[in-house]
DNA sequence: TCAAAAGTGTTAACCATACACCCATGC
DNA sequence: GCATGGGTGTATGGTTAACACTTTTGA
């Protein structure tokens, strides 16, 4: 037992909300418990912070190493330290969430053999600890922030068509957009460049595929433009 | 030295960027460091979490003690945690900002002496650690929140004439507002209650005074009315 | 009577919303 | 040729923005 302190200090502990999107559901990432507590139950990725490196860091750092996901948007949520919410010992929680582009990303299993899977958020497993509210503060979150700002590529392929753009606003937002009126938003912005791509494979006219123009966007941004909607 | 773990944790610790605000300025409330490190030099109030307290009642506790400020609005804004941030050891900060009716509250020097005032925003000293970091943070969102949450009001008196609420928003947003625009909108989302009182002793018309109607808003927010502007 | 701030309406430009049909493609 | 989603324009109503003068009060 070699480290000592004056004062009880807490345990810290980073813990990520990994959100991905297919076609149809945005999902989350967890992995299943091998150890007690909550043994076999489904929880956040995370851990504990080492003391060298940035809590931002420790989030990247057990993100990759329990899920196998790297190159995300990363952002902190909320810091969760009631307590009692780790039976063990106080522990402080600074969540993280993230956004990536599942087809880039298939999970591995981590190396300690522990399952790893995507959860549809509208239809989740009970989660370990006090996670069930820290999604619910990272899905707010979520909620809140893909209107005024561009994040919900992110969760889009490199190149999508507009129609899985709305489809993924109208998910996330859980409501519907009307569909012309949504175009002719978005593509007044001047973010999104046309590839002059189109889809292949599909079974009807095939759609022209953008990709958000993020030098664009930083020049707007630098000229006033909010993103909105 | 009675506290072990088996691994090392950091200290952790809440800090507090309080906001006031008086006819000219937005203010924010440091004390004068007494202790190595950083001895002569202001810093935000804060201090370490105790074992048993959530970091709210953490963050509480400690305006309390350190600056005899009390009831305040009170929100979790970031957590800071490089590495190297405390000289002294690792230090996780979880930060809170606050919002006081600055009448109310007259501040004492707190117990253990140390000097404890308001500060401009726009005229601060060199701060200790990363605070100026923290209170840059905590200025983006209260400029971020003002505008589609009532939270104005925390900084006014109960009671207060609609010139002042403007010049508030003007302070805060860094930017003029259009008088009759901005009386029409406030006044017509029904969120204020005329106290069919008049401003005392002005060397001019006296004005019709207000206050913030708590219940309207909650009702109108269960309705879906969204405060903005 | 002057200074200082309170209080008050109208117009024009813009933006958000609602809404329906033809097109291209693969099966 | 039919099913599937892609792609397109207009009209209306509501919201925002710009703007100047009269009123009240105390000094």
């Amino acid at each position: 037992m070699p480290y000592t302190y004056e004062y009880p200090h807490p345990a810290v502990t980073v813990d990520g909300v990994v959100f991905g999107y297919d076609e149809a559901d945005l999902k989350v990432l967890l992995i299943q418990r091998d150890q007690p507590p909550y043994r076999g139950k489904w929880a956040l990725p995370g851990g504990f912070v080492d003391m060298n490196e940035s809590l931002e860091a420790a989030a990247r750092r057990e993100l990759e190493e329990e899920t196998g996901v790297t190159e995300l948007y990363l952002e902190q949520l909320y810091t969760f330290g009631e307590p009692k919410r780790d039976p063990r010992e106080r522990v402080i929680s600074v969540a993280y969430y993230a956004l990536v582009k599942l087809a880039d990303h298939t999970v591995r299993a981590a190396s300690d053999a522990r399952n790893v899977a995507w959860f549809p958020v509208a239809n989740l497993p009970a989660l370990a600890f006090d996670h069930e509210e820290i999604l619910d503060v990272a899905l707010r979150r979520l909620k809140g922030k893909i209107r005024y700002e561009p994040i919900g590529f992110e969760l889009l392929p490199e190149k999508f068509p507009l129609s899985e753009l709305q489809r993924l606003y109208e998910t996330i937002l859980e409501q519907p957009l009307d569909k012309r009126n949504f175009r002719k938003k978005i593509l007044s912005m001047g973010l999104l460049a046309d590839t002059e791509e189109i889809q292949q494979d599909v079974a009807h006219r095939a759609a022209r595929l953008y990709r958000f123009d993020e030098p664009s966007y930083r020049r707007l941004k630098k000229a006033g433009f909010n993103f909105e909607l």
